[in-house]
DNA sequence: GTTAGCACTCTCGTCTGATGAGTGCTAACG
DNA sequence: CGTTAGCACTCATCAGACGAGAGTGCTAAC
């Protein structure tokens, strides 16, 4: 969209900018607009007739001003890749929020949805993939009375999960070290997204320990990785969602929460995304009919060279997208640098 | 209030119900209020009248019907303590949710917590006191690589708590189990909410084991207990709250979602539950004031003897409240009979 | 190419009156 | 004496009218 020219794009972003900030359709009489130029509204009459005709300017009504239309949008955030800069007071208020995810990185993801919803004042959304992109690195079996067990799995990216379970009757300490050993050994390094219920079977089964307990780990792990399959989702700060004016009429709030709430949706949407780097998703850019009155503004974070979850945030197109492209851009590369101490 | 004479009972029983129902002011000409006697609506009207005297009913303005006031809503739920069935559907739905919660503990208050919204169609929050409110069991320590190890704290309600903590140097397998078997004997049976950083110390600190590991380990039990100290609160199902009509005027539902989604708000209002039984909160007698204009009806659960948490739910004061009383009812037994296993 | 002028369009807030639901009061009734 | 019919009254709600104001597009002059 280089064919823009030079009044043609002042005239845009002080319109994008201006409605961003005032929820409100921009006329060309807008002191926004006409500080840019030097030029009478008229004449910016006709540049944002020409502007509509190019599908990046509308009209809600005849005599309303301008509003950007979600193709607008785009061409905006792509003329605009450099964010604004994070003040230093939320930078510092975001590492504080996931320097405790060091120590515990299962709740980084909550952690890092609240204090992105804090920054960018929109609805945020966390969804760390659970066991099923991570790597095997051991199991331990834990001696807990004398029948039972805590079990351990821990992966190569600091992610713990820990279950109890009954043991068959007789059954040592000795016993437990033993098979904790040789199935760590087993799949050491295995991806669990590899670890099919057949794949496991073959791999432990061939070994003959106690029939009894290797079963229950085995369902153990099973289900772990099922679960594992759909990634959590942990939303944080609904409440700003309601505060945009574009969702203040109750059935839009209501379509969307109901939509959000539903974890496919969001599941969905975010599936969409690429691997590596930042990635938005502007109103009918989405693929969920549900999420076509809001944009995504996602980025993915690592442990290590792995991809390990998505941090992003939901709001109206009507975006402020270069301080929530900053915000998300910020706590993603925090948190993966958090997690590198896993590496 | 028993000094409501049969016909006041009915009419005032008639009012409440459809009020429920239908989420409108109930008038004298109703069928539903009606039907129940033989009676014109001039009597009818009369009665209304000396219930409004009373305080159980009153009017939004002259030519409307009447609804309940909070007095009347309480006078409600207390006559009618013995809630509304749950269908069998619905009980084995609940059943079916929560028994995945056996194998993992943790994941009880997420699952009870949805399943609850499902069945009442009402906002649910499940609070779990993490480990304050617990006993501890255990703690062990399990090598992991050179310089790094496990810790997993187990309780007496079968709560686990796993991290990963370094090692100082020079640190071999064999201190770990002769640290963790220490610190498990001399803490065990203690409550965690007992374990203040002081007695921690007391207790911890007499013995002259590898400074460093023990300051570590001391460090993270402070932290983790400092962390249980606010429950963690689990919400599920705000759509539901948007649907009611009270919650329509877009900035009734702001207000309170930015009440929910504080924490300490929910967690006050609860903190005045009793630890036994059922609990329901009507309007104003909400302690806190941005709660006022919903009730919330919950329950607690244990584990053994222990109360571990509350579960509940958050609707308006026009509330099905014996429909809801039965979910909590349920979903909170089944939660403890699910946690039984670990007694 | 730019601008002033102007007629035109459309939303929005306010006002109006009509409608209807539901009341409280009074007087009659069994 | 409790119950009921009748009736005047109140008040929210809704539709329609109206004026104000914002902003447009067009035209003609600069």
């Amino acid at each position: 969209m280089d064919q823009l020219d030079e009044r043609q794009r002042t005239v845009f972003c002080a319109v994008v900018e201006e409605h961003i900030r005032a929820a409100e359709p921009v006329g060309s009489e807008h002191p926004a607009v006409r500080e840019r130029l030097g030029v009478s509204p008229a004449t910016i009459r006709n540049t944002m007739a020409a502007l509509e005709e190019m599908g990046l300017l509308t009209h809600p009504h005849t005599s309303a001003g301008r509003i950007p239309t979600d193709a607008g949008y785009r061409l905006y955030v792509d003329m605009f890749q450099e964010a604004e800069a994070l003040s230093a007071a939320e930078r510092q208020a975001i590492r504080r929020r996931l320097e405790t995810s060091a120590e515990d990185p299962s709740a980084a993801a909550g952690q890092a949805a609240r204090v992105l919803a804090f920054v960018t004042q929109y609805l945020s959304v966390v969804a760390s993939p659970g066991l099923q992109h991570q790597t095997f690195r051991s199991l331990h079996l834990v001696p807990l009375g004398e029948r039972r067990a805590i079990a351990v799995i821990a992966t190569d990216s600091g992610g713990l999960q820990a279950r109890m379970i009954d043991l068959p009757e007789g059954i040592g300490p000795d016993d437990l070290e033993q098979i904790s050993q040789a199935i760590t050994h087993r799949l050491q390094g295995c991806r669990l997204a590899d670890l099919t219920h057949e794949r496991l079977e073959q791999i432990v089964g061939e070994a003959s320990w106690h029939h009894r307990l290797l079963a229950e780990v085995k369902t153990w792990l099973g289900r772990e990785l099922a679960r594992g399959g759909h990634p959590r989702i942990v939303m944080e700060g609904t409440r700003h969602l309601l505060r945009e004016p574009e969702f203040r009429r109750p059935d839009a709030a209501t379509q969307l929460l109901e939509a959000l709430e539903e974890e496919s949706v969001l599941a969905d949407a975010m599936a969409a995304a690429p691997e590596q780097g930042l990635w938005i998703s502007i109103g009918a850019e989405n693929r969920r009919e549900e999420l076509r009155g809001c944009s995504l503004v996602m980025a993915t974070y690592r442990a290590g060279p792995q991809v390990v979850g998505t941090v992003g945030i939901v709001g109206p197109t009507r975006m402020r997208y270069r301080r929530a492209l900053a915000a998300v851009r910020y706590v993603a590369d925090r948190l993966t640098e958090t997690l590198k101490a896993f590496e």
